[in-house]
DNA sequence: TTACATTAAATGTATAGACATTATATTTGT
DNA sequence: ACAAATATAATGTCTATACATTTAATGTAA
C-alpha cells in the first residue's frame, strides 16, 4: 500500500482515484519545487517569475521582446508581464522604450546588469539541479513523457 | 526529436538538462490542472484553496478542526489558513468558535451549508476527472509514483 | 476622412502566497 | 506566584494571480 502523498498532507481518508491522487501528488511536488526554487533565488531578491521574465529576455537578446510576446513565452499566462517587467525596470535589470513602429507597443531588453545577474544564477543551476537526482534522467525523461501526454500534448 | 512542452512555451533554445525541463514541465502542467479546475469550482463562487479547506474540513466533521490543523493538512503550508477561514466564514461554508480548553485557538466547523455545496461539487469529479483519461490508470499510477521518489518521499 | 472596431499596454480590484510582527493565552522554570 | 518562554491566531506588507476595465494607438470600412 504505497501512502507517500498521503502521509506528506496527513490525509486521513484515501483518494478517489489515481487521478485525484494525481492532481494532489501534483501540486504538491509542484509547490516543493517552488520552494526549492525560492531557496536559490532570494538571496539575490528575484522572484520565480522575475526571473522566468529575466530567463525570456536573454533568449532574444539584443533583440527587444514586447509584453505581449512575454506573456506568450510565460508558463503562467495570466501572469501579468507588465506588472513583473515594471520590478525588473526598477531594480535596472531590464530597459523599457516605446516600440518605433508601433507606439502603442513597448520593447523590452535585458540589461547588463540583468545579463549579469543571470550569469550567477547559471553557475547555481547544476549544483541546485542535484536536489533532483534521487530520480534518474531516464525517470526525469519518462516523467516529462507523462506530464506532456497528461496534457494532451504530442510530438 | 520531442517538443510538447517546448512548443507549449515557445521555446527557442533548449533545455540544459531532463531536470531543467522537468522542473519547467511541472510548474507548466500544474498551471494546467489549476485551470482546469478553477473552470470546475468559479461557478460555485469557490477558489482551490478555499476548496481545498472546506475538505479537510469535511473530513473531520462533525469534529472541529482548529485553524493550525488546517495549516498542517493543506497542500500549501504557508498560505494563510486563517484568511481562508474568514472566506468561507464570510459565504457561512464554515463556522468559527472559540476553543473550550484553550482561549488561544479556534474550533472551524463546516456549515450545513458547506457539505452541500461540496456534495454538489463531488457530483461534478467524475466527470471532470475524465480530462485526465489520456493517461490510462497505469499511467497515473507511475506518474504518482515517480512525484513521490523525485520528493524523497518513500513507503 | 471619419466612425468603428481592434490591438497593446497599463491600471484597478479581489484573492492568495510568503513572510514578519503583534496580541492573547498558556506553559514552564524558579 | 510570577516572570519568561512558548503557542495560537490574527494582522500587516509586498508580491503575484485572475480577471475586468481603461487608455491610447492602429487598422478598417463606409
Amino acid at each position: 500500500m504505497t501512502m507517500p502523498i498521503e502521509n506528506d498532507i496527513k490525509q486521513t481518508t484515501s483518494f478517489r482515484s489515481p487521478y485525484h491522487r494525481m492532481t494532489v501528488n501534483l501540486m504538491y511536488t509542484n509547490g516543493w519545487v517552488c520552494d526549492e526554487q525560492m531557496y536559490l533565488l532570494k538571496p539575490y531578491g528575484l522572484t520565480i517569475q522575475q526571473y522566468n521574465v529575466l530567463r525570456i529576455l536573454r533568449g532574444q537578446y539584443p533583440n527587444p521582446v514586447k509584453v505581449a510576446d512575454i506573456t506568450e513565452r510565460m508558463l503562467d499566462k495570466m501572469s501579468n508581464a507588465s506588472r513583473l517587467v515594471d520590478k525588473l525596470l526598477a531594480k535596472e535589470l531590464a530597459q523599457r522604450t516605446e516600440c518605433p513602429n508601433d507606439r502603442r507597443a513597448v520593447d523590452v531588453v535585458i540589461t547588463e546588469k540583468g545579463l549579469e545577474l543571470l550569469k550567477i544564477m547559471d553557475q547555481h543551476q547544476n549544483q541546485w539541479e542535484t536536489r533532483f537526482h534521487n530520480l534518474t534522467e531516464a525517470e526525469a525523461d519518462e516523467l516529462n513523457r507523462l506530464l506532456d501526454k497528461l496534457r494532451g500534448s504530442t510530438e
